[in-house]
DNA sequence: ATCGGTCTGTTTTCGCGATCACAAGGGCTT
DNA sequence: AAGCCCTTGTGATCGCGAAAACAGACCGAT
């Protein structure tokens, strides 16, 4: 049987499969009334419910891509409109996604860039310095410990590990691989916050379940198996490079050449 | 200002960006009974809508992953709820996406496991070869052209450029490493449907731009910045890993430990 | 052969994300 | 200072994706 398909959800951002598992806590403001920023709106009393999609969460680091790359050429001022062309959004859906988190902007002006930056740097916690540990030492290991825009964005690789005795002592970059053994160690004396899982499906999930019962909060899975446990504080965001293709095959078979 | 958050959309796949709006057709079921018993329900003569959304694709490629791991295991058949709980998603969910696309279980047992294999590499299209080149052999470029699940998946990678010279020439894998200038050409010669854009930010666009105007339908991109142009054809996949650890620190950061 | 159990396919319902539209605020010009 | 223009922030609306509920098919047991 023939059928005809139609994908909608015209743009639609990004990124994959993220299992946020969490529908989280507005376990704050109880007493004060919502941090207020001043007075000017009174309505903050009724317990203004401010959720944040995933989307959303996924276009803020976008947009903090976007101005950053607007610093470099020295812009300061950027609009809704104009952040929404680049990233090919709606202008609305632009100022919505930060009014998630506060008011930025000012009206008949704009976003200041350098203040955006720093704002949204604290949203997504990227204003304090992360500790990273990479489990993995092979290609895909290797190529992301060399990834520059992890630093940039202050991401500290605090070490790197393989099972392989061939390659533990040798060097990578500024560091000595480490044997696996010494995971748990590594993880509590440099407080690492978080894990890029970049080893063999077969050994993921073992692996996965040391990190959390070491004290890991996240973990970038870049793995093609499902790491996440249900019941777990574990935190994690998938990367199947397989995934991704597979999409783009799809998205190339079934396009509109209008 | 301080403010809390909330995360909903407890386990959103998001999407990606693909931008289509798109009816399509796959074939299957040869020649089948009616589609549409007879008149009983009548209104399916006016063109059900069958849509499919992003997040539906990429769902439909983890099934594919989940499917071929439970084939090497040994099993056979597997059911709507087993393959929810696998990726810790609602089992009703399971079943609509792949109605979408066809009838393919059985009721009362559940989809055979190399027969749903099947349907879905063609849904995706991996069904067949898709001939891929690599833009820029960094890190990340070597890294993915050693990557073993693209040969796997059907995609075959039939040509690696960079710009430095001191790279063209040498080899990376069964491959010689050739210059950018070859592009247009091997891509013609080849007939190349796809390229994996891992070069720099400041080269992605343009490069981008070659790829589309040397015939190149899609595009997974790694740079850091936005290639899609609004009214092309070309349809684009975006990768970016240091988008990808934000969205992880926030999620940490606003984790309900429940 | 019939009945009960099971699991799919589909309809229905619900809730949220995206868009629209407009009110509110600030600067600039005259 | 007043009016105009520009852009943000947000209430309202729409549409779609996800979950729930149900109906239909297939198997096995008795």
């Amino acid at each position: 049987m023939r059928r005809a398909f139609a994908i909608h959800s015209p743009r639609v951002f990004s990124g994959c499969q993220l299992a946020i598992a969490v529908p989280i806590m507005a376990s704050e403001q109880p007493a004060s009334k919502d941090d207020g920023q001043g007075s000017g709106r009174g309505n903050d009393n009724v317990s203004t419910p401010p959720t944040v999609s995933a989307a959303t969460v996924t276009r803020m680091a976008l947009y903090l891509r976007e101005l950053q790359q607007l610093h470099r050429s020295g812009q300061v001022r950027i609009q809704s409109s104009a952040m929404a062309k680049r990233l090919g959004l709606n202008d609305s859906q632009v100022r919505r996604d930060l009014s998630c988190f506060g008011q930025f902007g000012q009206r008949g002006i704009g976003y200041s860039i350098p203040s955006l930056t720093k704002a949204i740097q604290a949203i997504l916690g990227t204003d304090r310095s992360w500790n990273v540990v990479m489990i993995g030492a092979g290609n895909l290991g290797r190529a992301l410990a060399g990834y520059r825009g992890f630093n940039q964005q202050n991401f500290r690789l605090a070490g790197i590990f393989d099972s392989d005795p061939e390659k533990v002592g040798t060097m990578l970059g500024a560091l000595t691989i480490r044997s696996l053994q010494d995971l748990e160690s590594v993880v509590e004396a440099e407080k690492v916050d978080l894990a890029i899982l970049a080893v063999p499906a077969s050994s993921a999930i073992l692996v996965a379940q040391r990190l959390e019962v070491a004290g890991v909060t996240g973990i970038l899975n870049f793995a093609p198996v499902t790491v996440r446990t249900p019941g777990s504080g574990l935190t994690v965001v998938d990367v199947d490079l397989a995934v991704e293709l597979q999409r783009l095959a799809f998205a190339v078979i079934n396009q509109k050449n209008s």
